[in-house]
RNA sequence: GUCCCCAUCGUCUAGAGGCCUAGGACACAACCCUUUCACGGUUGGUACCGGGGUUCGAAUCCCCGUGGGGACGCCA
């Protein structure tokens, strides 16, 4: 059975890399019929928050991203971890360090001055033979975990291929704080190990703590999972992503107006293809899905084809599932949506040529308010020669069937008596009834409006 | 500084030694469609970081260089 997690700490919202990292561990789960278990590191107290485990979990659900298991809270499995750790000590695996927080500070200044890599020196380490200090007064002591000295630790990675590292590259990582709470490295071992984790998909600002719980998973005993390190996703601008730099909540693009299957089949493929295929739904993700096809590389985000993806899966879209995610955003504005115009049949007509919600939103807003026309696009486009034809246009409305081919008969033969080009006709009405020069077919415009409206609407160029 | 990772069009990528005078997609340009603006359709330009090997043959394998990124916390 296959198992994979995703494990955020939460500490702020749910942006796009820990998205794209949810949905590749919740793909391959789907793809074996597997298991995808969330798990919340919420072991950094000062830093956690309820509102941003909440901001996780909406992200996921807005995403669609279900686990099967948990979420599960770190810091409601202390009494594991310290069972853990407890049997750690007693077999040997690690050990009581009364080195301060002051004196590594230093040391690990000396060790770079020297330019060699800051590492805990292991005064307090026990060896055979070795007499350790005698415990300062006063010093509560962190634990340690013993790691080995000589060899390498090596895994293959699904992503990267084969990864080895000296573990004398690596000192004694201090498992438990002084306060007795144990640290991240430490838990995320024993929760992947208790969890039956088979595969730990990953950012590969990890690549660096998975040589440590490998050594701690083998002290303990355990199975070591296999890993895939996903590279980083770089801001539009090609920079690295930071709370300071453009890093944006999942839900800034449900903001923003976008849909989550644009949002998915974006990510999907930002690190991850299959051949030539570009759009795809999630269902058929999961189908293709593997960590063969995943890139190496780091990948820059690139708004553009998002923003393409988007108006692709909106001329898709249902026309009510779209008027209601569209209501929203016009109550928002204080736009009242009446029963007519049909917010459906307006988005019908919309949805062609909108990129996102928001503009969609844009387009229907102009139905329902209060126009005052625009007096320069109405100059711009209104000649004094198409008066008459709008005239004429004015009195046709009065009987002529209310559909989109009638009207524009009607508009045909207004232009026909007067001898004037289409735009002539065309452009006015579109100023009048949306304020704006460019719309859908003007006919169908015309047609989406009561007919009093119509008249009402075009009374203020006469 | 030390260790680790990465490197094909502007961007996302295909490519697992010959199928590559390097394919697709976004973006861009031109044209077509047209009732404006879009949509859509067609066409086009642009890339294997550099240098050495290995091989009959390398974008693909190896080495070096360069560039970029990550890690080095009693954060996760």
């Amino acid at each position: 059975m296959i198992r994979t997690r995703f494990a955020p700490s939460p500490t702020g919202f749910l942006h796009i890399g820990g998205a794209r990292t949810a949905l590749f561990s919740w793909a391959f789960a789907r793809h074996h019929q597997g298991q995808f278990v969330l798990r919340i590191e919420d072991t950094d107290v000062a830093r956690s928050t309820p509102a941003a485990v909440q901001a996780i979990l909406d992200g996921m659900e807005w995403l669609g991203l279900a686990h099967d298991e948990g979420p599960f809270y770190q810091m409601q499995r202390m009494d594991r971890y310290k069972e853990v750790i407890r049997q750690m000590l007693a077999d040997g695996h690690a050990y009581y360090c009364y080195t301060t927080p002051e004196e590594l500070d230093a040391m690990r200044e000396e060790q770079r001055a020297k330019g060699l890599k800051p590492r805990y020196d292991g005064t307090w380490r026990p060896e055979p033979g070795k007499t350790l200090p005698t415990p300062p007064a006063g010093v509560l002591p962190v634990i340690r975990f013993k790691n080995p000295t000589d060899g390498v630790v090596a895994w293959d990675d699904l992503v990267k291929g084969r990864i080895e590292i000296a573990n004398a590259e690596m000192d004694d990582l201090i498992i438990a704080r002084q306060d007795g709470t144990p640290t991240y490295n430490f838990c995320v071992v024993v929760d992947d190990w208790d969890m039956k984790i088979t595969h730990v998909i990953r950012g590969d600002d990890h690549v660096n703590n998975t040589p440590r719980q490998i050594n701690i998973l083998k002290a303990l005993g355990a199975d070591v999972p296999l890993y895939a390190h996903l590279s980083m996703i770089l801001g539009d601008d090609g920079q690295k992503l930071s709370k300071r730099h453009g890093a944006v909540s999942v839900m800034q693009y449900h903001e923003d107006g976008y849909l989550p299957e644009a949002v998915l089949n974006y990510l999907a493929r930002l690190g991850w293809s299959h051949g030539d295929d570009e759009v795809f739904s999630m269902e058929q993700f999961c189908a293709w899905f593997d960590l063969d096809h995943i890139t190496p590389s780091a990948a820059q985000f690139n708004t553009e084809k998002l923003n393409w993806l988007n108006a692709h899966y909106l001329k898709l879209a249902d026309n009510a599932r779209l008027a209601a995610l569209v209501k929203p955003r016009l109550e928002t504005r204080r736009v009242v949506v009446t029963e007519t115009p049909s917010l459906e049949a307006i988005i019908g007509l919309y949805k062609e040529r909108v990129t996102n919600l928001n503009e969609l939103a844009d387009a229907a807003e102009v139905f329902y308010i209060e126009l005052t026309p625009n007096a320069e696009l109405l100059a711009q486009h209104l000649a004094p020669e198409a008066k008459p034809a709008l005239a004429d246009f004015i009195a046709g409305i009065k009987d002529v069937a209310w559909e989109a081919p009638a009207i524009g008969a009607l508009i045909k033969q207004c232009i026909g008596t007067h001898g004037l080009k289409m735009p002539k006709l065309a452009m006015p009405l579109r100023v009048l009834l949306t304020g704006q020069a460019q719309t859908p077919s003007v006919d169908a415009v015309v047609a989406l409006f009561p007919r009093e409206q119509v008249l009402k609407r075009l009374a203020a160029a006469v």
